[in-house]
DNA sequence: GGCATATGAATGAACG
DNA sequence: CGTTCATTCATATGCC
């Protein structure tokens, strides 16, 4: 087997090194190199990947079938395992975290909406999302005045930034990322992955789109504008 | 950016690390030409699956397991894909790291600072920063809040630790960390996988010992191969 | 080779 | 709504 070690501590030194670099823009643009054989083991293994996926969905919808609204468990569920009975509290986490189902919600409506929601439309929500883990009202205001806010600075920031000279093309993604209204990076994230992949089971298509808005917080979701490069 | 490397313990052909072409068998070997860009999207894919992988395991487990009361994190679902088990990443992202001369700057300006810099200064800032290495202006604002905010913990740590009184309620960082002995965040994703979900499904465990077993880490040792980049 | 710590970054909540 | 604060997540680094 081989082993790719992307060293990356010094970034600006290896620069030079790389013999496959290229010009573009004015910039320079690293190029990396595989061959063909080693493109074809990483296709098996991210089908592989798919398969597993696609067999734990199963496992996971037979078992739900079941045991259903034993609880949204996967997101904040802290449930105050520190309150005595006397009703003191020691320390309990108080800040709300959206589960995955919730965030895909959250993003659907956000994408498709313009503004911040009305109050009966929070009141909607709310209740939607309540069925998906702990949530309260409040809590979807402040999401979707952060998301707006959020969203507005980046493309403040990714607008100014080209008036700048900059010096090298590796900006933080926060920058890179303008958000268009017709893209919806975090939510075709998986989706988008699988035709990158070139998968042909569409049911597995759906699930994993239901599972993608919960990666949300691992992977910031601006990276993912520009998947698919040469599709 | 980064230099990728591939261990030679059996591809006795890929020798030309840095050459868009290999020699190998007296003959030509043709390879793939990949941006960084491009290198992390195939990662983003491979983490896609990792992570749904894992939740989806997470969720096996979680149904699976009722008496799994005591609670934790379990909704945090981190799979640290692009940490391979060597140590090496395979993202194309890093965090900023300041150099000497970027921080002595930010220092000088946080000391002599009025509070937060507008956003007009922290473009004053990143361009002059800027020439002293790599930055931008979220990295400057972003260091400009940690530094208040640490700044600020200290001090509110301090003042409590001098009163009689030593309910130390301020060192929410360490504190957490002392009270959560949160997970590790699991490098062989999938291994665990194997370990902790007792598959009926004999295909899949076999796809997952073919990944477990024959990979330490899917990122650690494969070949990365075709995905969509020409397509 | 885990821990421990420092710190960059993300984000829920609050402020004006 | 824009900005800021507070908390948490995630990673880099050093020690043992």
């Amino acid at each position: 087997m081989m082993v790719m070690e992307w060293d990356q501590q010094q970034q600006e030194n290896q620069r030079e090194e790389n013999g496959n670099l290229s010009v573009n823009n004015g910039g320079v643009m690293y190029v990396k190199v595989m061959t063909d054989e080693q493109l074809e083991t990483l296709r098996k293994q991210i089908a592989v990947y798919a398969s597993i996926c696609e067999q734990l969905v199963e496992m996971h919808k037979n078992l739900t079938a079941h045991q259903d609204l034993t609880g949204g468990r996967l997101g904040n569920l802290y449930c105050d395992p520190l309150m005595t009975s006397g009703g003191h509290k020691i320390s309990a986490r108080q800040r709300w975290t959206p589960t995955a189902v919730q965030l895909q919600i959250l993003e659907r409506i956000f994408e498709e909406g313009t503004g911040t929601p009305s109050k009966q439309k929070i009141k909607e929500i709310t209740s939607e999302l309540s069925q998906h883990g702990q949530i309260s009202e409040t809590n979807v205001y402040n999401w979707f005045q952060n998301r707006r806010a959020r969203s507005k600075r980046k493309q403040v920031v990714a607008a100014s930034s080209n008036n700048n000279n900059n010096n090298n093309a590796a900006e933080s993604e926060v920058e890179t990322e303008v958000e268009s209204p017709k893209t919806k990076p975090e939510n075709l994230l998986v989706s988008q992955a699988q035709q990158d992949v070139c998968f042909q089971n569409t049911e597995i298509t759906s699930q994993l789109h239901f599972l993608g808005g919960g990666y949300h917080n691992i992977y910031d979701q601006h990276a993912w504008q520009g998947m698919c490069v040469g599709c």
